[in-house]
DNA sequence: CTGAAAGCGCTTACAG
DNA sequence: CTGAAAGCGCTTACAG
């Protein structure tokens, strides 16, 4: 700062030329770790540096060299625990190296507005550097299809129903490992079958959890009820579980993550159906509240963060030319039995 | 993209100029709407730059002009409803005006680790743009005042004990009236007094929750316990709600926000006491889920996406030097009476 | 091992 | 109303 307030202008590679007696291509050879700079040289830069409190301009680089240690995240929501989550695992992984992180928000979630989604894109790929597209809902999709040619670019996707080729910079969590176990477990309480409140998938295709349910069912030879759509939020939850509970033959029900699984368990106490004691109910994703639940929530937990972390792994490694980083990291869901669930009436 | 999978390197102004037949001076003039060109050249040139799919570079306008059109959010964190709430409405707020935003997650929430805030500050400022800090924690709290004078910064802060300088460009929620409110609340319905288990405040002072809520007892003549401490999260709730439960002369407990409240009426489940029957709990902030718990949560509902778009539109009106935007935006909270609150016991 | 030149794609004065 | 020059702070070849 000077008196007048204002900023002062901070070193550019030429004062530190200058303060070093060097020039400042050879300042550049400095802080860009060049092996040829002699050691006393590079002593001298490097004292100047520090004297003068030099920091590299970013955007100079950027422009310069047209590459801009930058990642922007492209997400239709920022609140939801999963993609939160994620976005905190990017920003963390990204921080260890140095680049920064930008966040789009997608306008529409139900992919209603493809220009709002176009325009985020492209806004995306002005900001230079790479892009991580969260491509769990039909915005983020259809944004993903959106990425031009030539864009590096990562998906987070919902687990793909037959392995992608290599072309495919695609990162999952195993959600129909994890639904399998979930209904599975549930099974083995002694239900007769599983029902299911979806969340919205992706695609138009069944989604991933939907695909490992009906596997489980399928291999019990257990009723395959058709699964009820919900919505992301507690409140689908909630429109979902008021339907079932008019079933009496209803004894359990998954649900597409926690929050479904919270509104379901508030439909069936107003309707005065007890959890676990004639319903049980379990959830997905683990969210820090779950395990404080009356009744403690049965789920299963992802790894969001970890998978965010591998997001920007595998960006990073496109990114910087660096041997291909093994493409489809996929993290193990954990099954966690809390109180939600329990064996069908009768089976006590 | 050309065959050989390499993007087409995008057009320039130049390039522009040329399909024009103009200087490229002349089109830097249109896109920065210039009234000093003439209607018919205007047209031309926007007809090249239809044609040609030009689209500014916005790292050589930072680096030409000085000014970057970002802002970066520095927060502890991006996953709790609060934080990623103000996050969405700085985003919505700044994609309006075609500005980017960047983020920054505070390494540590206690601060312990300063030399990590610092770094996040520097490259917040040298992102280049404006910057917001979350500082309703020590390490936000911290890292506003890390910001080195100059720079434009916004803080999002507690509300503040007197009414801050003109110079402080801070936005806050009412949560001293907030809490003030919900004590009175439950102070009408007939409890002696009502205990408090607080979030962690942004300083070593009271924070404005526990502000409110004393004013509310002092008000009533009530007795002023000792407030409990607790974390941002449910597990914090639970421990304070299982020391809670050991008094029997405890029938209403505030939450300094929804998460804790959840913990501490799992806590009274544990322990044998009904909530509202036994014990009232009431909570802040009205996430999501809140509504849909078994006792649904009386909470005070607090505008936090509003509450980013105030800030980024207090920051967008300094960095671009309009008249300076009403500079403390306050939004009202709103009680919601539900069913976690209700009389003590012999006076229903 | 080090220096001088050209350029990244714009903007900001300065001319006319 | 429009054009020619200089420069933002770096990097990337090209010389020596």
């Amino acid at each position: 700062m000077n008196v007048t307030g204002h900023t002062r202008r901070s070193a550019s590679i030429r004062d530190v030329a200058t303060a070093a007696g060097v020039s400042y291509q050879t300042v550049s050879r400095v802080i860009n770790d060049s092996p040829s700079v002699k050691p006393s040289t590079r002593d001298r830069v490097l004292a100047a540096i520090d004297e003068l409190g030099f920091r590299r301009n970013s955007t100079a680089l950027a422009l310069a060299s047209g590459r801009s240690r930058a990642v922007t995240v492209l997400t239709s929501n920022t609140t939801h625990y999963g993609y939160a989550s994620i976005l905190q695992g990017i920003e963390e992984a990204a921080r260890a190296v140095s680049y920064d992180v930008g966040v789009g928000v997608l306008e529409s979630a139900d992919a209603a507005d493809e220009a709002a989604v176009a325009a985020q894109v492209r806004r995306a790929a002005d900001a230079g550097g790479g892009l991580i597209v969260i491509a769990y809902d039909p915005a983020g999709v259809r944004a993903l299809g959106a990425v031009p040619a030539g864009l590096p670019v990562v998906g987070v996707v919902e687990t793909p129903a037959s392995p992608p080729g290599g072309d495919r910079p695609w990162v999952w969590t195993d959600d129909r490992e994890a639904a399998y176990e979930v209904t599975r477990h549930l099974l083995a309480l002694g239900h007769e079958t599983v029902h299911y409140v979806a969340i919205p998938s992706s695609t138009r295709r069944t989604g991933a959890r939907t695909t490992g349910w009906l596997q489980a069912l399928r291999e019990a030879g257990a009723p395959e009820p058709r699964p009820v759509q919900g919505s992301w939020g507690p409140a689908g939850g909630h429109a979902a579980g008021l339907r079932l509970a008019k079933d009496p033959g209803v004894t359990a029900i998954l649900c597409g993550n926690d929050d479904l699984a919270l509104g379901v368990i508030r439909a069936l106490h107003e309707t005065g159906r007890t959890v676990p004691g004639e319903v049980s109910v379990a959830g997905f994703d683990d969210a820090p509240h779950s395990a404080y639940l009356t009744p403690s929530l049965t789920t299963v937990r992802l790894d969001f963060t970890g998978l965010g972390r591998s997001a920007f792994a595998l960006l990073h490694g496109v990114l910087e030319d660096s041997a291909p980083i093994a493409p489809h990291p996929v993290s193990v869901p954990e099954l966690l039995v809390r109180e939600s669930s329990g064996p069908p009436p009768g089976r006590r």
